[in-house]
DNA sequence: ACAAACTTTGAACAGTAGGTCAATATTTGA
DNA sequence: TCAAATATTGACCTACTGTTCAAAGTTTGT
């Protein structure tokens, strides 16, 4: 069946995005990936061509998941709560569903070019999302920002290194450093605690 | 001479630096160094026992200049002018003298157990600095913030990643985005535009 | 000028990497 | 049940890794 094999296919990505989202791309081998999954290292080249091609997959794979996630939220009521909600399910889905990702959106040099293009794209999708609501929050005055290229590079570095300081907290725990560090980063488009300049 | 050897030592360390953060430590192969110095790898061994103590060397020695740095900035003065200067030459130092090292401070991960001692020392005393004028902010109700260890992971992100964006920015593009990004990153302390929450 | 100290080389070694493939095992469909 | 399709193996190849080291080249002090 063609399902099965999709499946497979699936089961196989998940190991390689886990395994390269921890270590990088050099630091993995394909018998790493093999041993993760009890098979041996050619059972991989009878799904995927390369090594190349499996972490291709793996990132695209995982990048749809994700951009479908913070696209299913709802797109109306103010800003700051859509942006607190985008904020909270980004990080939620980074620390909870893909723990050791966060390499992935980290340090595109990592990859080799092939890979590069498909990790931008995927990082030009989520500043899409962003832009449009901070964007929204200016238009209506619940914002105020320095320079939105500004605000948006700190909010995305912000939440793209959340998944390794929350990486030891669970339950209450977490909840309450997400909700510090949705607050927080509010502050960078103008929301919470005031001061004078 | 001692000198000669402790110069040359010192070749060895910064095109270390320069290519272990550029693409991190499995990617960089002791023949991509010796390339680069126009030796022969074997060279390498007569200086440094392993591959292990070169690169913990070259963490080490690029630590000590940059904190080094910062932490010869004036510590008098307002808050949020230490603050600034302490963004500014942070920021500064990463982009102009070392542009390829900040994988040393971002992912820890990718390092071997070894040199991740190190490496989260190093940190440590960068959030000394920090934390130090943070707090006096605070006291002093110059600055205003949620939570501050949220603040400081969040500015330490921001800077952090600074570098990837400033990377093709020259000259006044440069001055001018660095402005933008002190400004911004003074937000999260509370310091700037201002809006009800 | 020359010997001692310092530096670099290049070959060699064992281990591991990505990749190939014929042989084998398993599942599927009729 | 049995053959065709699908899936897995494990041995093998080549290239490259960190590492060692005897030999050769270069600097230095006298």
């Amino acid at each position: 069946m063609q399902r099965k094999r999709g499946r497979r296919i699936q089961e196989i990505l998940t190991v390689a995005a886990e395994l390269f989202g921890e270590r990088g791309y050099a630091a993995v081998s394909l018998d790493d990936v093999a041993e993760r999954l009890d098979v041996t290292k050619g059972s991989l080249y009878y799904y995927f061509a390369s090594k190349d091609e499996l972490v291709s997959a793996a990132i695209e794979t995982l990048g749809r998941a994700w951009t479908g996630r913070l696209a299913a939220l709802p797109t109306d009521g103010p800003p700051a709560q859509r942006l607190r909600a985008l904020v909270r399910e980004h990080v939620t889905v980074a620390v909870r569903e893909h723990p050791t990702t966060l390499r992935l959106f980290l340090v595109p040099d990592d990859w080799p070019p092939p890979q590069r293009a498909a990790i931008k794209e995927l990082r030009r999708w989520h500043d899409r999302l962003f832009r449009d609501v901070i964007e929204e929050g200016l238009r209506s005055g619940d914002f105020l920002v320095v320079d939105l290229d500004t605000a948006l590079h700190c909010l995305h570095a912000a939440m793209t290194q959340a998944p390794a300081w929350f990486a030891a907290r669970h339950g209450a725990a977490f909840d309450q450093a997400l909700d510090r560090l949705v607050d927080t980063v509010l502050m960078l488009v103008g929301v919470g605690p005031k001061l004078v300049s």
